[in-house]
Order: C-alpha cells, then structure tokens, then sequence
RNA sequence: GGAGGGAUACCCAAGCGGUCAACGGGAACAGACUGUAAAUCUGUCGGCUCUGCCUUCGAAGGUUCGAAUCCUUCUCCCUCCA
C-alpha cells in the first residue's frame, strides 16, 4: 500500500544575481504555479533597485508573494516567514498550482524546511535594554552573564558575538529557560510537501563576482542614490535597522552621510555583495541536498523549467 | 633647471636604529550560524624540512654589533618656484 504523494513544492535556491528569478518566470510561463519570494531584502517596500526587484511590470506579470510586505521602519522575521510562506502554499496549493519558492535567504529555506525551536519572539525593548549594557560594559562582559545562565550556548558563542549573546540572554530572561535546554527540546518538522530543492550554483565564482560588479554599477545608474535619499526623507530610518543594513543601502548611506567617497562606496558595496554571494553558496552547499545547476549557465531557466517537469509528472 | 614630499607585502596604510615577517583597514580563502541572516561572528593571510630558519619594506652601495628606519648615488611619482 502506497501513501498518498504530498503536494509538490519547488524550491529555486541561489546566490545574489544567478538569475533566480529568471528561472522562475521560465517557470511560470508554461506551468501552473505561483512565486514566492524567499528574500529577507525585498520585503521592504520602497526598497526597489537595490534589492534588486522584478520591476512593476514584471511583478504585474509575475506576481510574487512575500514582496513589498512591510515598511522599511519594520522588522522581519525567519518565524514570521515560515508562517507566512506556510500559508502562502497552502493557499497555492488549495488552488491546484504549484507553490515555487525562489530567493536567496538561507536561513528562511532552513527554517521553512526543518522548522524552528520553540523560542520566545524577539522583544525590542530587552533588546534595547541589553544593548545599553554592551555599550557601557563591552559585549563580553554580556558573554560572562550568558556563560552562567546558560553555559553551553556560551560555549559555542564567541565573546565579540553580539547578535548572538543577545539573542541567548534574551531567551533566557523570556523563559527564563537557557535557550541550549529549549533547542534540545524541539523536534525537527518538516511541512507536509514534496520537495524539490534545486540549488543554483556557479562552476566559476569569478564570473559570479563580475555579474556582480555590472549589476551594482547598473543600480547606481538607474538611482539607487536617489531611492535611499527618499527613503531616509519619507520614513524614520537609522544605520541598525535591518532594512538600512542591507547590502548597497547601508553603503550608499554611509557615503552620503560623508564617510567616504563615492568610489570607496562603489567600491564596498561590491565586495559587500560578493561576500553575501559567498556566504549564500556556502550555506546551500552545506545545508541542503539540494540538486545542483549551474547559474553560469545561458539555458539556466530551461533546465530548471526541464527538471521541474520531470518531477511534476513522474 | 631649482626647492621640497613620497616610494612598505594583492591594495590602502602605520612604523622612522634592536622587542619587525613588519600596527591597522580592505580584498582573498576557510569556517560558525534556530524569531536581526543582504545580519552577526571566527580563523588564515611572504616562504620553508616551522618552538627554528630563509627571503622581503623602489635599486645599488655604505655607516653600525645590528637598518624598513641613518648616509651616498641612481630610478620613478607628486607639489611648488623658474
């Protein structure tokens, strides 16, 4: 007796500019699916060149979910995606598509896929409380508090981590569990689809680093001055919030603000993005099985549009 | 033609007689990662037969027990005066 096959989800994983998007339009052309983005930058509303988002006439083609879904004053989460990315596909899927799931955000397809511990959610307040502490006591000595609430997770962090041991401690004063003892607890849950996990990957990383160069030149082109300019005039913005930390915005800003020059800043926010692309391709190749194409590929989107069909119609 | 300033490892840059294979920063490479992840953090980063040795601080000489650091000449770059 065989188990009913579960509802199919694709996943098109990929470093910054390998042409995910590309691939998933190929998609949406000839099968019936919906997009979903798996981006913690395009998020943002009004956040547009830099993050590199399907135009207006693209998206109006294309819709993607998960795009545009919250001001640039506000905080996203790995939970809050995996519930809203949740729905998504089961919306998707009650409408007889196929949910794809394209984007660079690692940590989302980790948590999408094998779930998150039952932790309590950030609260800014502690936050804030806990970075007044650092800046007035150093971040080790945060490490030391951390090292008797919760010895192993102080183990594994290092003094200089501040995202980190704030994220231990305040787990611990929500709980007022360590969060070592809460992470032992959970079970991995995996939602119920049939997966498929194609990551794309470059065979020569400095191709990827001068796709790279070219496409942030083209952003300062087309007015990536001019869209962090406005968003710093319409919204209440600052250098640590997550929006204004995204790669390209957070170098513009510094560079207006007269940090350094406009070359220094072309120049950081190139290497910014390689190093992002860096890490991307790191966590796909050590934390997925995910089936391999090559982004340097021209017929990239054919051959994932090809594999999708081979696992769609078995 | 004259007067100054400068040449330091892949790049920027500190050092100005010994504790210098040479502070920093960037890049590169490797790694960690559970509600900030386009974030945060770590390691390596001249060579080797690697608790020591060898070759490096524009080039060649010299002074000194000892020089990237002082002197001489040369090469190149910058500023100013003609």
């Amino acid at each position: 007796m065989t188990t009913p096959r579960l509802p199919p989800a694709i996943l098109i994983m990929g470093p910054t500019a390998s042409g995910k998007t590309a691939a998933a339009m190929a998609l949406a052309d000839r099968l019936p699916v919906e997009l979903i983005s798996v981006d913690s930058a395009q998020v943002f509303r009004d956040m547009d060149l830099g993050t590199a988002k399907p135009d207006a006439d693209t998206l109006a083609r294309y819709p993607h979910r998960l795009i545009d879904i919250i001001s640039p004053e506000a905080r996203y989460s790995a939970a809050q995606f995996r519930e809203d990315a949740l729905a998504a596909m089961a919306e998707i899927t009650a409408a007889g598509k196929v949910p794809v799931l394209v984007g660079g955000t690692m940590l989302y397809f980790r948590a999408l896929l094998l779930g998150l511990a039952d932790l309590p959610k950030a609260d800014p307040a502690l936050r804030a409380e806990i970075d007044a502490e650092a800046a007035q006591h150093g971040w080790p000595a945060l490490h030391a508090k951390l090292a008797v609430l919760d010895p192993s997770t102080a183990a594994r962090l290092h003094p200089t981590d501040a995202q980190r041991i704030q994220r231990a401690l305040e787990i611990c004063h929500l709980s007022s569990r360590p969060m070592s003892a809460l992470l032992a607890e959970s079970e991995q849950q995996r939602p119920p689809y049939d997966f498929l996990e194609l990551a794309l990957l470059p065979s020569d990383r400095s191709v990827l680093h001068e796709r790279i160069a070219r496409r942030f030149d083209e952003m300062l082109l087309s007015g990536l001055d001019d869209e962090v300019r406005a968003l710093r005039e319409r919204y209440t913005l600052s250098l640590d919030l997550p929006s204004m930390r995204c790669v390209g915005y957070r170098q513009v800003w510094e560079a207006q603000d007269g940090l350094y020059s406009k070359q220094d800043m072309r120049d950081r926010g190139i290497f910014a993005t390689r190093q992002l692309a860096k890490r991307q391709i790191t966590w796909l190749t050590n934390s997925f099985s995910a089936e391999t194409l090559d982004c340097l590929d021209p017929n990239l989107p054919q051959q994932v549009f090809e594999r999708t069909v081979r696992f769609l119609a078995p």
